[in-house]
DNA sequence: GCTTGACCTCAAGTTGGCTTGAATTCGTAG
DNA sequence: CTACGAATTCAAGCCAACTTGAGGTCAAGC
């Protein structure tokens, strides 16, 4: 079985040495054993790495990241803690595609502003209304829609 | 014409009054005049403001964000930048649903670790690959990937 | 006329996710 | 043997994006 050390950890996945000792420090990786100080990782350990890259993507924290793959290789969190995740990914996916679509319009549009273009207008109101989404949120109750 | 004062658009859009002024001093949004020291805000904000918290979704910085859609109503930035931005967003759009896919994978799936499930493996190591719907890959590994 | 509540400013603090720098330890190549 | 390069630890620093707190203004209602 082979053994990678940092270095190599950090070539392979585009996450610089420093950000890995990061994760290890706060658990969400970890190496095998030392081989005279240096931390030997495993094959699996690119995985776990792309894993995080993409969650990171997602918009979720390390911590949540954690929960969701495990800090030793399982999740912590109950299954429908898990699809509710999956459903906030779903309808950040619906979203993003609005975004994309309503940047592409932007670009070809030639209305002198935006705001004046019925056409950005629809995009962008459009991208809310998928399936009533229920979003979570930290602040006051919100008494209207945008 | 009907104008909003800060609270009303924080209640219409979620987003904090602390956070709707620290958009106005660096740009992103503007307040038509001020009644009595308080700001006013055109209802056309809080279409603003849905692209300002759909950007951040999609991960783009405060700054980027200015760039797309423009601190005064029009982007700063030439037609073949905003359609990379729209292709970048279409790629990540990619991962998350392969994240997604995973997060439910992982809820259901029974194995000990996920890191022996092989369907596990085929769902994170499928995530990456370009080149558009690329559904069930067989092909050989490219050296150096993960 | 006093209180309340929603707003204001400005400076300082917070959080997450790293990065940087200094000082040190190895193993190998010359 | 010495130098080099790649790793190590630890504390401190950095940035974006806000949040918090102190102290103040204003209009409306009792």
């Amino acid at each position: 079985m082979k053994f990678l050390d940092i270095g190599e950890v950090a070539a392979r996945t585009g996450v610089k040495p420093s950000a890995l000792r990061y994760y290890e420090e706060i658990g969400l990786i970890e190496s095998l054993f030392r081989h005279c100080l240096r931390r030997q990782f495993s094959v699996d350990v690119l995985l776990q790495i792309k894993l995080i890259t993409m969650g990171q993507a997602a918009g979720f924290s390390l911590e949540e990241i954690a929960g969701m793959f495990g800090r030793n290789g399982r999740p912590d969190l109950p299954r429908d803690v898990l699809h509710r995740k999956a459903d906030e990914i779903d309808e950040k996916i619906q979203q993003l595609s609005a975004l994309s679509d309503t940047l592409r319009h932007v670009a070809d549009c030639k209305a002198p502003s935006h705001m004046e273009c019925p056409t950005f207008r629809r995009l962008v109101e459009l991208s809310g209304k998928r399936g009533r989404v229920r979003l979570k949120r930290k602040g006051p109750k919100v008494a209207g829609e945008m």
